[in-house]
DNA sequence: AACCCTCGCAACCGCCAGTAC
DNA sequence: GGTACTGGCGGTTGCGAGGGT
């Protein structure tokens, strides 16, 4: 049977020092991604396989964007999150340059508070019912999102501002964890999923 | 100046599906 | 066919920076 991926013994932990990231940059310049069990030990370094391939994902890849978001980003990773919930890889596939850690960080940190301010449930992308710091959303809620009847576009209407796209292609190609949505499965409080039948 | 609190982000942990043995 | 390992993913943690008192 094969070793496990590293011991734990005798592997650094935390942050990652220059000389290190510079050992990583160099061993798969050489010899490419992959393999990352053996890779620690063939690069000369003290750290699991697993930490190694994170930090060359997350950080030391060079086509990497860094930097903040930018307002067409944001509005996407707010509509992919609605159809795709908490599924931060497929999310962040769809945006070049970011990874799926750098979007579910944002998410956390950035929108899901400012979702919450203007009064949507970050889970459900639904108004709240009744909200504290809208005391009016109550009223309004019902409106928008029982009665969106916008068949061009796939999100509710307090999403109005943003661009549309569709899913399609890939599905098609390759997807089959994410279903198409049909009168079966759809949620039927969201009509617009049936867009991408 | 010192302390406390909050926030953002890098990194870790645990789980799971796929696959090698 | 069963077991163990790998790679990938999402959730969570912990630390450093910055702001407020």
């Amino acid at each position: 049977m094969r070793k496990p991926c590293c011991d734990k013994e005798g592997t650094n932990k935390g942050a990652w020092s220059k000389q290190e990231d510079q050992k990583l940059i160099d061993y798969i310049h050489l010899h490419g991604e992959g393999c990352w069990r053996s890779l620690p030990k063939a690069a000369g370094l003290h750290r699991c396989g697993k930490s190694c391939r994170l930090r060359w994902i997350n950080y030391l890849r060079p086509d990497i964007k860094r930097g903040n978001f930018a307002p067409d980003e944001e509005d996407l990773i707010i509509k992919l999150h609605a159809l795709l919930g908490n599924r931060w890889s497929l999310i962040a596939g769809r945006l070049p340059g970011r990874t799926d850690n750098e979007v579910k960080n944002y998410w956390n940190s950035h929108i899901r508070r400012k979702l919450i301010n203007m009064g949507i449930d970050p889970n459900n992308h639904k108004l709240y019912q009744t909200s504290p710091l809208l005391p009016h959303a109550a009223s309004s809620s019902s409106h928008h999102h029982h009665l969106n009847l916008d068949l061009t576009i796939a999100f509710p209407a307090h999403y109005s501002s943003s661009p549309t796209f569709t899913l399609a292609e890939e599905d098609d190609n390759n997807n089959n964890d994410n279903p198409k949505p049909t009168s079966e499965n759809m949620d039927e409080s969201n009509p617009t999923l049936l867009l991408f039948q």
